[in-house]
DNA sequence: TCTTGAAGCTATAGCTACTAGAGACATTAT
DNA sequence: ATAATGTCTCTAGTAGCTATAGCTTCAAGA
């Protein structure tokens, strides 16, 4: 049985959102003790784990709520969390993407070399997306 | 003098958005018709550009407060916007290099090849960080 | 056994940058 | 004059936590 700052130290959840993972139902209500203090077993631990290292993965919560759902039936086919993961790995690729054309842009203008603002590309620039090489 | 309908139309700023922003300070309230709608002149036209394209590009809304500060202001050296800028630079980078290894790490796991969940090489891989080949 | 300090409890509010809705009032076009 | 559209304020909701306040419980040392 772990207290929920044991809990907390074994997967690296901070305390306050392990309670808010319990609200949102994303773990159960663990037992409590006699003082109303919350008690996890070793399942609770390994749930609390996958939690934490799908959000690192960067899965949105409700990503998790279905992905738990399937972990939990070891017999059902596994299309759905393939299709769960492969669609989160087309939005990373979507944010990539985007990113990397803010970075190509942001790097264009931080070449200023005025030295007041009057003349500065940056300012300039976000005045006006016609000095822009792409869209946004 | 536009409405705020028209000004939202001319930035694509949508109209709740764009109270937002006068709640937050962004820009200025406008002057009232006698009816009590917003009027904005050409200028309020071009600070709200000037807003939109910098969330375009990713500028926090504080970065955009002192950005839009300095543009009041054409005769101050420009080093300020230019550190504004590229620190968001870092930022967009940094974002990239983290999206980066989760693509690797999501495609690693996308490649299953069970057909149910005992076997899945995603819900294996949740649940077991250890079976990551990078940190995240 | 008593005491003290750390840890835990609930409930509420705050963070970013919006977005959506309700219900009332203003403007514009026919 | 009437109808359609636009705008007003206010409130609450989104994601995923994080922080605070004021209280209670637990564990260990004297
Ligand atoms: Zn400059
Ligand atoms: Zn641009
Ligand atoms: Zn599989
Ligand atoms: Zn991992």
């Amino acid at each position: 049985m772990f207290s929920i700052g044991q809990l907390s130290k074994r997967t690296g959840v901070k305390i306050p959102t392990i309670r808010y993972y319990e609200q949102m139902g994303l773990i159960d209500a663990p037992e409590r003790s006699e003082g109303n203090q919350r008690r996890y077993t070793k399942d609770g631990l390994s749930r609390l784990s996958f939690i934490r290292h799908s959000r690192e993965l960067g899965f949105s919560v409700e990503d998790i709520r279905g992905l738990l759902n399937l972990s939990q039936h070891p017999e059902k086919p596994c299309h759905d969390a393939h299709s769960i993961a492969a669609q989160h790995l087309k939005d990373v690729q979507t944010r990539i993407a985007k990113l990397r054309r803010l970075e190509r842009e942001l790097k264009r203008i931080t070449q200023c070399d005025a030295d007041n603002v009057a003349d500065c590309a940056v300012i300039e620039t976000l005045a006006d997306h016609g000095l822009c090489e792409t869209e946004h």
